[in-house]
DNA sequence: TTGAAAGCGCTAACAG
DNA sequence: CTGTTAGCGCTTTCAA
């Protein structure tokens, strides 16, 4: 283990070739087949592996891409990053995972410490935007592909979806099951997704067809089950003293949906027949939850493959403008939301 | 964006002082406090970031450490992932996500490809070992720690659990609560972990106090939901036919117990009033389920975080011998086996 | 087509 | 303490 490396003039030595020789020979550039052969076979012979970073170096090129997010622990981030990985990998690149952490400077410092030549490109989702970032964004030494909010006008690749329009969906459809008291459950509002729901609902509530008759918002300390399970707590409480029951949340994802369902649980309330309950993400944890989870889709791993295929595609075509993908939400309407049998419609 | 790199020769000469001096005094050896001086104010002022790739190559260490499983969507390996992250991020280390694919081939090219001198180091914990690959493993150009099967002997660094003493655990308490209609769900015995928790059942089986009436095991496709509950129906649905209907379900993960609840539920039968189940890695989608899952913890977290802190250790200390890391499983009773009130012991 | 040589950006050994 | 120089492993000019 850890033997020494055998090197390309090993190689060249053992075939009785120069260096170059033996680095064209490889690599398919102008070599007589006699001489790719004697190379080949030496190289073979050797168990040569031809050194990353030396070739890094010369070529100016890592063949490696760094996946930036705030937690990768997240089921939404994993997703992204599995359809990512399988993308950069067909490509013959690496995947570097980072870890911005929840703040801007955390994200900042670890841009920077990505600008030192050692990925070629980098996919960030961040969870919070400043200029502050925008700028290490735009300076970085390497192409940037965002998820998320497209910052700065035109300037990045990126790929986005239109939360706001999700909510809207899931509201519409609580709405359109004859839900009239509903309640939004919403993460942290300083996040770019807080913020992005947080209008969906309010420009939800502001339609001429919105036809609830008491709406209350609850923001969750976090984007987590456990906030999810206090805030859910805290929102149907209110409204069971208060004589309002609500009859529907809509939460900002599938996390806090799943707290609002064990929520709703334990006041004894049945999922959906006295609360239908809506999450975001349409994560397999939802998918598998009893009830199943009725979740707006924001296609999660094909943001992330959107996202890889623009990184690579900018990486083969530097100066090219740059793109914005953007991906539809869909509802999917699940068990939490859907009587169980014979609605008759 | 992608702007030329600034160099150190450019922060030297900027500085007025030489290229081996303006490298002293960043890193922080003997250089003069004037010298340090300088050539900082020179490097903030032209925002130098020395390069990954020149320093790797002549330090012979990139800083990156590889973790390589078959499926990064699995939480399992999310969880190792997570921890692995934050341990190396602490020591300066990056972490790059490979997949090895499902079989034994994928996995050796897969150690090949990353013996190319760009990573110092490798966790890896294979789904499924032949002696190529230990071969492969042996021979990598970077220290190996291995996370499941402790393989060859000692020659590995390695942090193993004993999931055949977890399936025990959980026989145990299925019998403890009085079940003795036993059904065994696992997933394919041609990998490490299906093979284990096989031999755990068998042993389990085999134990004088073993006090079930029926026992019967089935083999599920593979270690996920679906399979889970195709396979639970399979399982339990003959011994409802039969007559001997099932009163407990030990699965071989989370997942698994997942499927087999939901089969249970399409089933008509209570759980764990009618069928306890257990699952085991103790995973947040079970902890969050309803019924929450009793599970068979296999501290994943704690396994990466083991993992990455022998591989550190290894780092520094590249002679020593090798270690092996070992953790407990610990069952934990949950919902799923225990009855919701009032048992009065 | 091949060989010789330069050089990517960096650190460390060697003189002074 | 500082400057000069070599060299990590590789690719790619430049001549022959």
């Amino acid at each position: 283990m850890t033997a020494r490396r055998v090197t390309l003039p090993q190689v060249a030595d053992r075939a009785g070739v120069s260096l170059g020789s033996a680095s064209r020979a490889l690599n398919g550039n102008g070599a007589s087949p006699a001489m790719v052969a004697r190379v080949r076979a030496a190289a073979e012979e050797l168990g040569y592996q031809p050194d990353a970073t030396g070739r890094s170096l010369r070529l100016r090129r890592t063949f490696q891409i760094a996946f930036a997010v705030a937690d990768i622990g997240n089921p939404v981030y994993v997703e992204m990053l599995t359809a990512i990985q399988e993308v950069v990998a067909d490509h013959g690149y690496r995947l570097l995972v980072a870890t911005t952490g929840s703040t801007t400077d955390s994200t900042i410092a670890l841009v920077k410490g990505l600008s030192t030549g050692l990925v070629d490109g980098l996919v960030i989702s961040p969870l919070r935007v400043n200029d502050a970032l925008v700028d290490a964004l735009r300076n970085a030494a390497m192409p940037v592909v965002v998820i998320g909010r497209s910052l700065d006008g035109e300037s990045f690749d990126s790929v986005s979806t239109d939360s706001a329009r999700g909510i809207g969906q899931a509201v519409a459809h609580v709405l359109q099951l004859g839900r009239r008291r509903i309640g939004f459950l919403n993460g942290p509002l300083d996040t770019t997704p807080g913020d992005a729901r947080q209008r969906g609902f309010d420009t939800a509530v502001r339609r001429e067809d919105f036809a609830a008759d008491v709406v209350d918002a609850h923001v969750a300390q976090d984007f987590t089950v456990a906030a999810g399970l206090a805030g859910a707590r805290e929102l149907l409480g209110r409204h069971l003293t208060d004589g309002t029951p609500l009859d529907a949340i809509v939460a900002a994802n599938d996390l806090l949906a799943i707290g609002a369902i064990k929520a709703a649980r334990e006041l004894g309330l049945r999922v959906p027949q006295d609360v239908a309950i809506t999450g975001m993400d349409d994560t397999e944890i939802g998918r598998v939850f009893q009830p199943s989870l009725s979740s707006v889709s924001l296609r999660s791993s094909e943001r992330g493959r959107a996202a890889a295929e623009l990184l690579l595609g900018r990486l083969e075509e530097p100066g090219r403008p740059s793109r914005r993908a953007f991906v539809e939400p869909t509802l999917m309407a699940r068990e939490s939301t859907l009587e169980p049998e014979g609605v008759t419609a």
